[in-house]
DNA sequence: CTAAACCTTGAACCGTAGTACAAGGTCAAG
DNA sequence: CTTGACCTTGTACTACGGTTCAAGGTTTAG
């Protein structure tokens, strides 16, 4: 197959295939007399592997780590399910750092409600945000005590 | 003040001061006779505001349309309350993918405890991976129909 | 006077995953 | 024989938020 004809297999541009050989993950393919690369069903199981790693939220470089040890003649399970485990920490910690940010933004927004556009100076550029945030005064407690915190 | 105290005072490096600048985060500031840049008191008013904003999740774009607005005079309060609900609604979406990624790992990584890595083909590259996300067995009933999904 | 510490500019580089473009070669149909 | 579709290569560009480097000028302390 030319390089066509695996893109519209797959259903991925050309450019990629190409960007995915020289990254590595796919190897340098066979050449016709006229210097087009010809392609084996392989390749298809390739490229429909590294679509399903990427769902899985791997990195292209970890995909590559993979098909290596494949290449090698290893079994790449054990590498997988360690990619697998840490990724899953990896989308754990973002999710605790996401849900920070949401109550964050809950707070601000809250607060800008609470707040006339009237009161905000020219030196705190916007008083929604000019405090620093963990002195902050909290959503289900406010009161004349905003001042200082400690 | 020189960058460098600027820089020390806010803890930013002076390249950091240099690029916000040119960002247009941070006005051109006056000139000693040296060329060297001379910072007054609002530039670590700026300075802050720009790290509570980056801490709610502003891009610096977004921070620097705020900043815009306060220099052309206006009161930036009802935009940036915009710009927190958007991200809001920006974070709660990405939530949303994390929890849904996070799923799929845990299928993954339980599905790698059920298969044992000399049932994986060369073919598949690992056979943990290579079924696609929606045609998987379920983690709650592992049966013999793992075979054909079609 | 000299060396260290500071400042200046422009430019390239980092990771991530591609996309786009230019300039050319090849091939099949009409 | 020409047109269009396909292929080749290398290079630059996107977003994001900086960091690092090179090559030079200034200032400050000893």
């Amino acid at each position: 197959m030319r390089i066509g004809e695996v893109a519209e297999a797959v259903g991925v541009p050309t450019a990629t295939i190409r960007f995915y050989e020289r990254k590595g993950l796919l190897p340098q393919p066979h050449r016709g007399p006229n210097g087009y690369r010809e392609y084996d069903d392989s390749t298809l199981t390739t490229l429909a592997f590294i679509r399903n790693a990427q769902a899985a939220g791997l990195t292209l470089v970890e995909i590559a780590t993979i098909l290596d040890l494949r290449r090698e003649g290893a079994t790449p399970c054990g590498h997988v399910q360690d990619l697998l485990a840490a990724k899953l920490l990896d989308v754990q910690e973002r999710q605790r750092e996401l849900a920070t940010l949401e109550a964050e933004l809950g707070h601000l927004i809250s607060l800008s409600r609470r707040l006339d556009p009237a009161d905000c100076s020219d030196e705190a550029i916007c008083h929604i945000i000019a405090q620093p945030l963990a002195s902050r005064p909290r959503t289900d407690a406010v009161g004349p005590e905003v001042g200082s915190p400690a």
